[in-house]
DNA sequence: TTGAAAGCGATACCAC
DNA sequence: GTGGTATCGCTTTCAA
């Protein structure tokens, strides 16, 4: 077994560096930055050898020397609503977790807000783009009509991550989501379980216009008609995310509709919804699964009127798009258009792991302790980068 | 609003650096340096002097210049069984994922493996500590015999990690594990809804002995007595992770136990299991929940026998190990003692976002894909870092 | 016990 | 077009 001899055994033989292919090409250094970046004042043919001799010695650039020498920062701006807080601060709280563990690199987070989805995403990101950013991370609330300006941001070439939407339409880097049509038919197969195969199922969404909102009403919809003959749709409630109008149009549909078995609210608005059903003495009979998971939801999954949520996970939905945006400004690797998370499913008995990741002092950010002398260990409250994905 | 002016903005106002500190103190930056690293040879008091300024100017060492200079490289061992592959091989690929992250700092993946859970981790252990290794993963099978080694270990000055166990009662940096009282509570909840409220289950298991094994059984029973008076546990099996055991003793159970409603599987162990219920005719009537995901699995959950599977996370629970370790050995952050990730819910209707992680060639590191012209910009085939953790 | 200086591997200039 | 060199902030080593 080959075991390493103590002391010069942890150096490391160096990876070929720009000053390797400089002496084996016998040019200088300058030059060989020059062919690696296209550099404009080069001659063809040098370039050329330049590139394939870095091929085939596999060269990688040392990302801390560059980050070291090159004084420039990267400034990746995030816009986000600040309702809904209980989804968007998650979001916010992932960007920065792991923008924090690439501090290193010289990433920088330049932080916007407005009041909601849809609602100033316009001006703001205005203002992101006029401000000299080099990435950015938004959560458009209608996507239609931030076109123009996408485009406008692709010409600067400024690489744009969507979350929490795939956004089909508008120009892009990346989305990152969850997967909308299965979380709706997650829902179908919860709700098929769960009534034992029968009865009738009243839906609340947004609005069908929304794209994420249709897909999980036709993930649901599929499911149902697929695999469970049983299950029917009683009615669907067009709620636009406003809760007067839930409770309203829920107490009249439940009142209109007395064989109901199941209720579906697949936005975040699900309070109105289960105090229309409390109203009608319906939330214990009543299967209801709802969506996203908030401090005034879960009283109502301890006591059972609530059987289970879907969790779209925002902190994780954060954590992608920013790492999306990262490693293409930092390492020039392009992502994949679309990352479809798996939604989660949450129900009384794991409630509390949830939870746990909520409390705003949860934030897991070690590094963020600020100034300490750097030979005492600093045991971090919470949970470290990774680990709080689970939130 | 405030736009900032094109090419001066973005350079960075610099932090305090080593230099700042001793300019301001008067000394030369080799004595700040002793003093921030505890190194021999300087007088108590310049060190409190130098320690107490880099405080309140709050002084964080710039790492990708530490990296730079410092021509050592952080070695973490890593060690895990050959199987189940279908979960250390995930575990694996989530460790390569992150470490590639980091790649830039100079970290470096020592990877043991030994045949199976339990079987050659004594020999591998040993074999990583002698190995002068900065750091360690390990998935301890039989912890109590490992304890030894873990002191080794500890007085080395080795910080070890381990995955899938909260291994109480050996020493170590940090555990990664599913929370799997909330696992087994978690099956109760959903076998209680499943159903109806009545019926009487058969739990098969690994051998009781085992920490993990214990837990998920009694959170079972725990949520069945509190909350599930209807639903009862007809029989535990202990199988010991062997095929044939399972298979026997399950069709003992089966036969001279008529009603029973429903099957909990909590170990990996469940395909002979499901043979028998086939066997018996009751694969269909039954309903079945299983543990973790592996191709074999995925018929059985689309065709129903398999009601759900609780996904244990490898990929994440790899991630998760190396970032502590990581974060440990190079910021000197200490991860929290116990980290217990939520276990994933997989049905029918979601299993697809999960088996699409599972094939072979969506390892997600783009980064690996090797030498090539930084100017273009290489479109990975799947999943960026950060992304892949659904699977 | 302390100071001074040589790197680390890139970027960003200058001069030719 | 190309070569040379200062520079980034730190670690490390050697000299005082």
């Amino acid at each position: 077994m080959p075991r390493r001899r103590k002391a010069e055994a942890r150096k490391r033989t160096k990876p070929p560096g720009i000053r390797e292919i400089a002496e084996t090409l016998g040019i200088s250094i300058g030059t060989v930055d020059r062919a690696l970046h296209d550099r404009p004042g080069i001659n063809k043919a040098t370039r050329t050898r330049v590139l394939e001799l870095a091929q085939t010695v596999g060269y990688r650039p040392n990302l801390a020397a560059r980050f070291l020498s090159s004084r420039k920062q990267c400034r990746v701006g995030v816009n986000l609503p600040r309702e809904i807080a209980s989804f968007f601060d998650l979001v916010r709280d992932g960007i920065l977790d792991v923008a924090q563990s690439f501090e290193s690199s010289g990433v920088r987070v330049v932080y916007r807000s407005y009041p909601r989805l849809g609602q100033g995403e316009i001006e703001a990101l205005e203002e992101a783009l006029d401000d000299d950013i080099d990435g950015l991370v938004i959560a458009p609330g209608r996507p239609e009509h931030l076109a123009p300006l996408m485009r406008r941001a692709m010409r600067q070439g400024v690489p744009v991550v969507c979350v929490n939407t795939d956004a089909p339409g508008i120009e892009h880097l990346a989305t990152v989501s969850v997967d909308a049509a299965a979380s709706g038919s997650l829902v179908g197969e919860l709700m098929g379980r769960f009534l034992g195969g029968n009865g009738r199922v009243v839906v609340v969404t947004g609005q069908l216009s929304t794209v994420d909102h249709r897909q999980k009403l036709d993930g649901f919809r599929k499911e149902l008609g697929e695999r469970w003959p049983g299950l029917g749709i009683a009615a669907v409630v067009e709620a636009h995310d406003d809760e007067r109008e839930a409770y309203e149009k829920c107490r009249q549909v439940l009142a209109s509709t007395p064989d109901v078995a199941g209720v579906y609210v697949s936005t975040a608005n699900s309070i109105p919804v289960m105090r229309a059903l409390d109203d009608q003495r319906m939330s214990g009979r009543l299967t209801a699964i709802t969506t996203d998971l908030f401090p005034a939801l879960a009283p109502l999954i301890e006591s059972g009127k609530v059987a289970a949520t879907i969790y779209q996970r925002p902190w994780v939905q954060g954590q992608i798009a920013f790492q999306a945006i990262y490693k293409f400004l930092v390492q020039r690797v392009t992502p994949p258009p679309v990352n479809k998370l798996s939604p989660h499913v949450v129900m009384r008995s794991n409630l509390k792991l949830f939870l746990e990741r909520m409390r705003p002092d949860a934030t897991g950010s070690p590094g963020r302790a600020g100034p300490r002398p750097e030979t005492r260990a600093a045991r971090s409250g919470s949970v470290a980068t990774f680990a709080d994905e689970i939130g």
